[in-house]
DNA sequence: GGCTTTCCATCCAATATAGGTATGGAAAGC
DNA sequence: GCTTTCCATACCTATATTGGATGGAAAGCC
């Protein structure tokens, strides 16, 4: 049954007549006929009344007019869908993000951003750290996720850098850190730190132990944190300073100051993530807006 | 556009590969693989992602998936109810009837029995005069009609007879004519008579007329009414008789009697009709019900 | 009443489309 | 390294669609 029957049909009813339909389609009225015929037998009834002056659906033939019109728009509909979905302009797109980037500017920015260019793609974002958003992407639970340091052996995730990132020292403003700034970890030694358990992020802590072991020593830690927000915190209340990601500071307390150190120089580029095979388009998108703010933000520096 | 290829392409989406799925179709594998190409040229972007280890659907492909999933269900449907229409199983029925026949049993008794047989036909009856509802067939505002006395002579229209109905005298119970009832009209010559307006039923008016004047007189009208209930209940009020169909009897008001009049021998029969080329199955399936209740009236007679 | 026109249906030939067979390449399992 | 299992391409055949010619039946028009 091909669908061409279907709109032979259709034409008929709204001509009312074989060969005038025929001259519309275009095709030749016995085609056209004969079209019919095998129409009729395939669905199994009369569908049209034939007579001198032309032709009139039977009841049956009115119904499956109105049925098959509605579906034929339907199908249209639904290649229409399928183009749209493989051009990123609809679907969903299922995105990881770390609870501390949602407090980012930048980070809410883009997605924003995103909702505005593409309104009929529904983003739904879920806030993993970093670990759990690569096994959901493994698993299918995730279309894509922004995170840290993926794995770098695993060719069947793509990885996109979306802002090169690093880490300052958090101090109280109020602190003596604070008004004599330090320039090197060394100077650290001995200081009160916050910290973070390491099961969550093992890359990113042990990254982050390494480079205070160049510094020739281990962080004296006083307290732990279970999130970015909670540190901050600590920090502000006086317990101590900590270490984090630079972008982190746009959603922090009154009273807490970063400043860069020399050898921190830890390179934290956060990664849009996605699997090979999920050919997701709407991933390109995220990362052309994200390519599109960040020349943005280029410009407004320059 | 065949609605094979859509198939096809659903049975690959499920057996997740192409070879698997030509085997289920059946189908050669390489005639499998070109229809699913032309398939995604005719959508305009991918459905399918090809691997060594089978198929996945892209994005597109999965919602193209489910929505032609679902159109092929809704289409099949479509098929389904066109036979039934066909059929006389399901659509609807605009059947006109006489406010008179809306009190009849045997009239409404067909009607609750053709909706308990065809729940699935919407049966909409519309309280009409005869001639009213022929011109209703005629401009297809009817699909058929209970009527007296159709034009005879219009070969577009089909008739049935639903039941052979006769006139009767009808007098108060407390009347002079009901305690000595009269056998003939020419008995009447003189009475008190209810009578209705010609313009409504002329046909029907003018033959009953025509019988008084065989019997050698004009009756007596004192009163007129609008319709049968009216008129019973002006009988019943002792102002007087009438002539009213049998059937009518059925729903009198106390008080009043009928009587059969040898020389009041009238054929009255209820006619069910409809236009020719309406070809409405539903139509053949009130006949069938109506004959197969005189059938049963006649078996419960003898 | 015959002639023309306008319907739709049937018959047959041409052609477009779908499906089968043979074959190839690439990856995975033994 | 061989076999198996995928999918794709090339080519050929069978089937189905289409066009052309023709016919019949009814309606409009001299």
């Amino acid at each position: 049954m091909d669908f061409k029957r279907l709109r032979y049909f259709q034409t008929v009813v709204e001509e009312r007549a074989i060969s005038s339909a025929a001259r519309r389609v275009p095709l030749a009225q016995p085609a056209l006929s004969r079209q019919l015929q095998l129409l009729e037998e395939e669905v199994g009834t009369a569908l049209l009344t034939r007579s001198r002056h032309g032709i009139r659906p039977t009841a049956a033939g009115e119904a499956f007019y109105r049925d098959t019109r509605r579906l034929l728009g339907e199908f249209e509909q639904a290649k229409r869908n399928a183009r749209r979905i493989a051009d990123g302009q609809l679907g969903q797109l299922r995105l990881g993000v770390t609870v501390m980037h949602l407090w980012v500017p930048q980070i809410t920015g883009l997605l924003n951003r995103f909702r505005e260019r593409y309104p009929e793609v529904t983003l739904k974002v879920e806030s993993l750290l970093s670990g759990p958003q690569v096994e959901a992407i493994r698993r299918e639970q995730l279309d894509a996720g922004m995170l840290f340091f993926p794995p770098e052996d695993d060719d069947s995730l793509c990885r996109h850098c979306l802002y090169e990132d690093h880490l300052v020292l958090v101090t109280s403003a109020a602190s003596r850190l604070a008004r004599r700034p330090p320039q090197r970890l060394a100077e650290l030694n001995g200081e009160d730190f916050i910290w973070f358990d390491r099961s969550a992020t093992p890359v990113y802590h042990d990254k982050l132990i390494h480079a205070f072991q160049r510094a020739g020593f281990t962080p004296h830690v006083v307290q732990e944190g279970t999130d970015n927000a909670t540190m901050l915190c600590l920090v502000a209340a006086g317990m101590g300073c900590t270490i984090l990601p630079a972008m982190t500071m746009a959603g922090a307390p009154e009273g807490v100051v970063s400043h860069r150190l020399e050898d921190l120089d830890l390179a934290l580029p956060l990664m849009l993530v996605w699997r090979r095979d999920s050919g997701l388009p709407a991933v390109r998108r995220l990362i052309e807006i994200a390519e599109a703010e960040a020349l943005a933000s280029d410009n407004a520096r320059a």
